[in-house]
DNA sequence: GTCTATAACTGGATAGAC
DNA sequence: GTCTATCCAGTTATAGAC
């Protein structure tokens, strides 16, 4: 197989990408449950059939979009990060650039992180990407200083058994006691993002810029950071 | 007017409650956007347009559910809720009493915690309720004896701003500091159920029960429960 | 007065004939 | 591939039953 693709590859590989930019788009008018194969044919002028020569099924379109959108909020955190800083600082860039991505594609950010989609089971093949925003927070915890387990409650046995199979799973070094720290600052990242775009913060925190900003700060002391 | 409901009253109320029930069922099944009036009607043996003596549209009948929901959350912690106990424990009842209710009822969580729904605004009346959960945490606060602002991040105006509207809000006599780690405390309450009941946890903290104690204790050390 | 049923309008999705 | 008939959605106007 030469290295350069074919004229054939090529004009798959750029329908593929014109089929999912147009899934997207329609993404932000109706939302993953009224994603439509045929409308997505339509405004592209070709007729539905044709897409299943691309995607088997509607539910592998979302699939795909769902790993792509994982992949792109991953990659806006790696990008925020500067592995030559401070980790307090390197924690705070992560963090925003989390929630900026989650800003820029809002229904992207609702396709993954908001209500399951009715009728849709996600494959196994979203757990990788699903992880790399956390694994940007591991790497960042792992080049700092920590500091000892905080005067928090003791780990029961449950959750020292899951704290392992996740160290297993990241492949880092991490204490037991920081990964479950680690897991309340992801929960707290994704939550937090959530009830900004999700409208909870009306008559509170909103616009959220400066809790955002506070509370980063927060789960950085809270997992220890210098 | 008399005390007593007339027949009429009394009918009215009882189709009203037949069906939200009714679409509250169907809820479960195709999820809030896919919410049908006709399919409502269809299965009360009624016709579409007899609905419009009860809910003047669709999306009427949807603020109704989802003030409901917000109302069952609510009622649901404050029943966990004993104001007789110790701060601590009552700050566990109350996360795990909200919890059971979201796993017992995944779907109106949903409907209220989950992405909007395309195309629905929802109306200034889902404010009130929806602040339920949020004002049973205050008041173990305003019970306990709060250690002093912690090792945080001093605030910034802006959120020292709206912490003040939040407190003229719930007519609590908190400090500003203590309103923002209770946003803190609130946001992870409902991250952690909704990454529980989204699937988010699903080769980490699956099942969650032993996590979602943890985080539970945590928050109340942040907020500085004693 | 209060309700329900009929019928009709618009708009979109779909199935089958061609 | 295209065209067309059909269906189902939300909604409204109107007529008649209680």
């Amino acid at each position: 197989m030469p290295a350069s693709k074919t004229a054939r590859e090529r004009a798959r590989a750029e329908l593929t990408r014109e089929i999912k930019d147009e899934a997207r788009r329609q993404l932000a008018e109706v939302g993953p449950h009224g994603l439509s194969l045929r409308a997505v044919a339509r405004e592209l002028g070709m007729v539905s059939s044709a897409l299943y020569r691309y995607f088997p099924s509607r539910d592998h379109l979302l699939t795909e979009l769902i790993i792509d959108a994982y992949n792109e909020i991953g990659e806006a955190a790696e990008r925020a990060d500067d592995p030559s800083a401070e980790p307090r600082d390197r924690w705070l860039r992560i963090w925003h650039g989390t929630r900026d991505w989650a800003k820029r594609n809002p229904h992207e950010y609702s396709l993954i992180y908001g209500s399951p989609v009715p009728g849709y089971q996600a494959p196994q093949d979203t757990i990788t990407p699903a992880s790399r925003v956390a694994q940007a927070l591991v790497r960042v915890m792992e080049a700092a200083d920590l500091a000892p387990a905080m005067p928090g409650p003791p780990l029961s046995g449950e959750l020292a058994e899951q704290a392992r199979r996740v160290r297993a799973a990241l492949g880092t070094s991490l204490a037991e006691a920081d990964l479950v720290r680690l897991t309340t600052a992801w929960t707290h990242l994704f939550g937090a993002i959530s009830f900004e775009l999700f409208g909870q913060y009306a008559g509170t925190a909103d616009p959220a810029d400066a809790y955002f900003a506070y509370t980063a700060r927060q789960l950085g002391d809270l997992v220890g950071l210098p």
